[in-house]
DNA sequence: AGCCTGATTTAAGGTCTCTTTAAGATGGTT
DNA sequence: AACCATCTTAAAGAGACCTTAAATCAGGCT
């Protein structure tokens, strides 16, 4: 994960570069608007940490241009106290998130693997819905309240994840085909429903309380069952 | 927008509740833990601001039941200061942002509507009228403030999008048919109607507040009942 | 290599849901 | 009352979808 740091000041751009790189994360620094403007518009980088007050180009006109350029790039606002009150409207306006000066690394650290998803729902080495879990690392299938679980094969675990992390949304053939299978399905096939067929039959027998509908012509949805 | 407040401190509740209304929100309170999950578990609240000190069950339990029965509900944390170094980790797992007490009414604002918006911004994937929503996604028509729910097919599907996207107009069926079927309807079929009783139906089962009226040699007219 | 085991794909028939049709009920209008 | 538009419900038809078993494939082991 790419991470770029907008800030003048540089021992403190620095040390929370540092901070950063501890935690895997990849860190480039710019001390100015228009370079930092520059890079940060380039859409190489996941998220992007902004100071407010800056040489050259101010933080909200670089945030502009991030929306418009590289909208997919989070952005965390860096204000100092006084500006706060005065800056909200405009915080609210595109950032992702915003901190007032000075903070504390870990709160930063915190907030940045929030906008990342580092610790997410898709929390370290599973997912989780309704009474079940998917366990990354051991390929296990289980159900959190009784214990019960079962093995998954390969397919069936891209599957499940592909729909864990979409829960109660439908998800078409094609979009699952592309995801699993890794092309566009216009040979005919009914492997997808023949394995649909075989996770129902596991979550079934680990008394899951998760389904996974059919929408007829549209795709499928998981979800948790009478919700 | 719903928001929900899971808060032991009454007295802290209702200020931010009160200023939260005062920006359009509409804002239920809990104080316990058991009723509080059982609330934000629903799924009917947009977001949720969850204290992690609660009577009954903690804030990182409801969290949990939160990401498991309605992920779609944004979170927001409420910590002591004290509390926060050992919960990071808890707290990112899952959690879209936190706070720590005390905090200014404004900056809390500014979380909330950076969640919110977000979400607007993000997903046009909604359609509402009402106390009625359709959600795009996920192919369901629900009831916004009970929290039921229905599945749709694809035809009523399509018909709902038509006139929940033209509320309170008169449509002709030769629009609807156009638009809907892809024909111009010279044959005489009763399927609109048809498809049209079986929309009244699900309405009526979620205890929606919106109908449709038919207006005599013109058409069909959807919006919310006594107005 | 050849065998074995489990994963994946193919194939076939059965099931279920959506959609349409049809017929009778309801209600307004002249 | 008679007519016409609209509503509701039931049931048939078509096609999508489900399940199961058997065939094929891939990797590990002797």
């Amino acid at each position: 994960m790419k991470i770029l740091i907008v800030e003048d000041e540089i021992r403190l751009a620095q040390a929370v570069a540092a901070m950063l790189k501890n935690h895997a994360y990849s860190v480039d620094i710019e001390t100015n608007g228009e370079s930092g403007a520059q890079k940060a518009g380039s859409g190489i980088y996941d998220l992007v940490i902004l100071d407010v007050m800056l040489p050259g180009k101010d933080g909200f006109e670089i945030l502009d241009e991030i929306r418009s350029l590289a909208p997919e790039t989070k952005v965390i606002m860096l204000t100092a106290r006084g500006e706060l009150s005065d800056k909200l409207n405009g915080l609210t306006g595109g950032a992702d998130d915003y901190m007032t000066k000075p903070f504390h690394m870990e709160e930063l650290l915190a907030r940045v693997d929030i906008q990342l998803k580092k610790n997410a729902g898709v929390s370290q080495n599973r997912l989780e819905l309704g009474n079940t879990r998917l366990d990354l690392k051991g390929g296990l299938l289980s159900n959190k309240q009784s214990g019960e679980s079962i093995p998954v094969s390969g397919k069936e675990y891209t599957l499940l994840e592909y729909f864990l992390s979409h829960p109660s949304q439908i998800l078409s053939r094609e979009q699952i085909y592309s995801k699993v299978w890794g092309w566009d399905n216009e040979i005919e096939s009914n492997n997808l429903e023949a394995y649909l067929s075989f996770l129902r039959k596991k979550l079934r027998l680990i008394e899951s309380d998760l389904e996974i509908k059919s929408v007829r012509g549209l795709g499928y949805r998981m979800g948790v069952k009478n919700a």
